[in-house]
DNA sequence: ATTGCCTATGCAACTCGTTGCATAGCAGGA
DNA sequence: TCCTGCTATGCAACGAGTTGCATAGGCAAT
């Protein structure tokens, strides 16, 4: 399990509340780990139980109070007890595979504006990930530990697209072919 | 879910045992859809019952008896039904990005070794990608249909695993600049 | 005025997925 | 001979993840 783990590296990026790191795995985090605000608020109490964060109220006018998490000893311990730790191979649940292989069975022009659908919400993360590295990483010159290992992972995931971009038109390619009877 | 639709697909390829399943899910299947025998005993009970395959007892000598499934018709009717629906976005679960970000408040120099045995099975999974085309696919261009889709399919894991490849090059270059101090 | 959305936290119920264990006969090697 | 491993199926318990709903005040637009 590395919620946790993901919550923690969060916290000691930025502290904030639950509701706070919900929306930041909405954003960035959650481009490679997603979470929903009822596991994360779960979580964070047992976290908090367990003493790897710490908790403080902060009244607020206008909106309910919040409850401000920042990671504590024991949490950057579990941490880099992790790190140290083999990590489990990735569990890939590539839906579309499936259904591409499953359009053998059926119609593979039905896929098409599937894919194409596909196509364009990965395009659109692309697109999001070069505006978030020029906003973020203006001067690549000039990174210290910390962002020049956020940097690498956003590589990561701008290779990630790049090439999804384009196996999905070499996805589109074939099914159009396949459709049109050749 | 898609347990059932992979099952389905996998069943329509050629019928089988949930234990002939679960060895199919652990090779090629596995690769973009993981699943444990268990999760396909459960699932078959339950397809079974909902009429979407049947089941044929098989003696055998020398060996258990088993139970071979195939995909009935109410079961085609349901994968064709979930290809004309919209799919989910796919939910990625990268633990390697986590620990990258978390090597920021521990030791960079920490994660290489780790890294390093990701790019090893990452290697070795594109060698048996690239072994399964040349045994698989010996004429591409004497392909049918369902061939043609399984294809196009192991280009997106061969493709995934060589972009994957050159990334662990570029983390591992990364962490080895910051632990030298660099 | 009312509707709908945002902040902020949480309960309850459910499904999905994992882990450990059990059975049971057969084959092969130390 | 004993131990390990393969085929084949399954139970039980747990942990992870999702979905629906609830509260409750404030803001903005219709």
């Amino acid at each position: 399990m590395a919620l946790e783990h993901a919550i923690l590296v969060s916290l000691l990026e930025q502290p904030g509340s639950g509701y706070e790191l919900a929306r930041r795995f909405d954003r960035s985090i959650g481009r490679f780990w997603t979470a929903t605000h009822q596991q994360i608020y779960r979580v964070l109490r047992r976290m908090e139980a367990d003493g790897w964060i710490a908790a403080q109220e902060v009244a607020q006018d206008g909106r309910p109070d919040k409850k401000v998490y920042s990671a504590a000893g024991p949490g950057r311990d579990a941490l880099a007890a992790w790190l140290r730790e083999p990590v489990e191979p990735e569990t890939v649940r590539h839906e579309l595979a499936v259904k591409i292989r499953a359009a053998a069975f059926d119609d593979p022009g039905a896929l098409i504006s599937e894919v194409e659908r596909h196509r364009e919400s990965h395009a659109a993360l692309l697109a999001r990930y070069l505006h978030g590295e020029q906003r973020d990483f203006p001067d690549l010159s000039a990174l210290d530990t910390r962002q020049e290992l956020q940097h690498v992972v956003l590589r990561g995931g701008i290779e990630y697209e790049r090439m999804t971009l384009a196996w999905l038109d070499d996805v589109l390619a074939t099914l159009r072919r396949l459709s049109a009877g050749g």
